[in-house]
DNA sequence: GCAGATCCTTCAACTCTCGAAGCATAAGAT
DNA sequence: ATCTTATGCTTCGAGAGTTGAAGGATCTGC
């Protein structure tokens, strides 16, 4: 029982990691075409342009990362002029990220082949909707 | 419909994307525990105690790294005594990996810890199955 | 045997990540 | 108001991880 229990995770969690690895591995060449590393490009893919502009805390916390490192890849993609970090008028200690008119082109164009290479674009529709429900029920963010 | 189908795949994308790190964040503490990195810990979980040893190349395949990122990575675990490189006799040139008697232990302790500590050890045991055959589907490897 | 392919290692350069220290601002206590 | 503490971010220095080019050893097919 345990046993199977914790086989099945393993399975579970092994399948994941596989998943994300090849989705990453998949979009490589695209990135390095637009001279975007995999860091740089997962934090312009986490900024969404039709939302209002995180923060860098907010930032962070998508990207898993401690602060630090953050400011670094803010850095990066500055500039390479894909966004800009501005005072947050309502809280003045705070940085907030904006997509510029070439960074929402790059990000729409690099994200679209991106997705596309990804071997989850082999699911059906109604399967990446299972898919995005079963493990958005195992946590919380979105 | 162009636009839904990718608009759930990003979802799909997404929701891989969080539950993979959330998996590595929640692994951190007990990683730091047995002095091991994402990176090491990572090589050590895919060695298969039950398996035939793996060459680097295999191993670098799984690792989605190259030759000598994984040399470097093969360093770090043997000056830790957690594996072994020997040759392979039916092949001189390549090198074949194996757990050591502390590797083996090691590897149990942490996956085990890691796997517990999983957003995905939230889901069922049928969903946990459920996900895994879906992103199977979606890829070659195991 | 020879030519070319394969597996791995070395090396140097580079990117990424982290923690400690510090600055500016905000929020709460007195 | 002022003082204290907490928060958000940056800087810096160090170390970990990753890469490509070059080279050595071994295998494979001719």
């Amino acid at each position: 029982m345990e046993c199977m229990t914790a086989r099945e995770l393993a399975a579970a969690v092994a399948a994941t990691y596989h998943a994300w690895m090849q989705t990453v591995e998949a979009a490589r060449s695209t990135l390095a075409e637009h001279d975007l590393t995999a860091a740089t490009f997962q934090a312009l893919w986490l900024i969404d342009p039709g939302a209002p502009p995180p923060s860098m805390k907010v930032m962070a916390e998508r990207l898993y990362c401690n602060a630090s490192n953050l400011t670094f890849i803010t850095n990066q993609l500055i500039e390479r002029g894909l966004i800009e970090r501005t005072v947050d008028p309502h809280d003045r200690r705070s940085r907030v990220l904006t997509l510029t008119v070439r960074g929402r082109q790059v990000r729409e164009q690099v994200t679209q082949a991106a997705m596309a290479q990804s071997p989850l674009a082999m699911l059906t529709s109604a399967q990446q909707q299972q898919l995005t429900a079963l493990l958005t029920s195992a946590f919380g963010r979105t």
